[in-house]
DNA sequence: CTTTTCGTAATACGAACGTACCATAATGAT
DNA sequence: ATCATTATGGTACGTTCGTATTACGAAAAG
């Protein structure tokens, strides 16, 4: 044989292409001509390490995923070890605006895999809708853990709170995408809302 | 000639078959043959009333914006006349979240158009988002109304609320398409969030 | 040293798509 | 009555797409 190669390595390699290409042109653009020429590879090579479009598709969900959840982790540990809960719900909501070229990369094709899932029953079959359910579980806690130390309103619904925040935090990224609207000014928004849940001082509980 | 035929009736025809197809299938996978198919007529009538796919999908986007801004103003009207500021705002979000068939195609596809239009320049210059600014401004009059008549909270950012509001219920409609959410939590959602904004009584401003 | 297997390449195939072309019946205008 | 125009149908063309087929050199296995 030729030299073995690391079969999850060239995969890596062309769902990568396939994530930057796809950033260029549109998910639905997407052609497996293209992501081998962006891999620098031939077709045959795409379709050897993936033997069909869907099964391409699939894996560059996953790697797309797998990429963002590594880029929180590293805006996370950025932050400083326990820096709070509030800055932790910072760092978590703002590494996902795509406010560089990276997340607005990331933000497109989740939201064009979203979009897909919707009428593509293979695609929603696959598990990539439990990511926001862990979020929406983490930043729960993160607002319940401060309203126990009162440095959160404690009239404040957490889950809910936690839901509408990611939620905003998803259509401001998109409209930051579509150009409708500066990455400043959803930031603006969000840390209203911030400030509306978090006392500035860390002794007062909040009157009600 | 034949009987000279109403353009405009035929074009309205054909796009509605065009959405309704492409709810069924996604935008993405619609052809010109299946709009032919689904309006019941040869796929030259469609090339006739729309000489290429792009100016189809054109139309198609215009027509279904104009068809959404009509739903929401039934829904306005049968609201009654000045129902006050709290429940028109009602009114305007849970007529844009996807709860029937009619209000799942819409939402599904001006998120496809949406997302297309971030990677498809032509799309871009479409005049389809302005729509989004009017409904902001429309919501933020509203508000800073509830909060002269003293029925909102004086101290909320009438603005910042209105996008958050409208972030909020887009964001739910995806989840809500893609099976992550009910309707019920999702207007939980946006009910604990008008709850805080308005007062309950008429009279008392917010104490702050 | 032979044989089998792995990585890679080139290319062919059938289907589907958007568009273009040709045809024709019906009707308004002259 | 004739002619030009309009609405409609059928179909062919060129391209692109995903997938399948065939081939071949190189190295591990025996």
């Amino acid at each position: 044989m030729p030299k073995r190669v690391d079969h999850d390595e060239r995969r890596t390699q062309i769902a990568e292409a396939l994530i930057q290409v796809a950033g260029r042109q549109g998910l639905h653009a997407v052609g497996m001509r293209d992501v081998a020429a962006e891999a620098g590879v031939s077709l045959r090579l795409v379709q050897y390490y993936f033997e069909t479009k869907e099964k391409l598709l699939f894996h560059g969900l996953q790697h797309l995923t797998d990429r963002f959840t590594a880029r929180v982790d590293a805006r996370l540990a950025a932050a400083g070890r326990d820096p709070g809960p509030r800055a932790t719900i910072e760092a978590l909501l703002l590494a996902s605006l795509p406010t560089d070229a990276e997340s607005r990369i990331f933000h497109l094709l989740y939201s064009s895999y979203s979009i897909l899932s919707v009428t593509d029953e293979a695609l929603a079959a696959q598990p990539f809708i439990d990511k926001p359910d862990a979020a929406e579980n983490a930043l729960t806690r993160l607002i319940q853990q401060a309203q126990e130390t009162g440095q959160a309103d404690a009239g404040a619904d957490a889950r809910t709170e936690a839901i509408s925040l990611l939620a905003m935090t998803a259509t401001m990224g998109t409209s930051i995408l579509v150009g409708q609207r500066t990455p400043e000014s959803a930031i603006a928004a969000l840390q209203y809302h911030l400030d509306r849940i978090f006392n500035s001082s860390r002794t007062a509980p909040t009157a009600r």
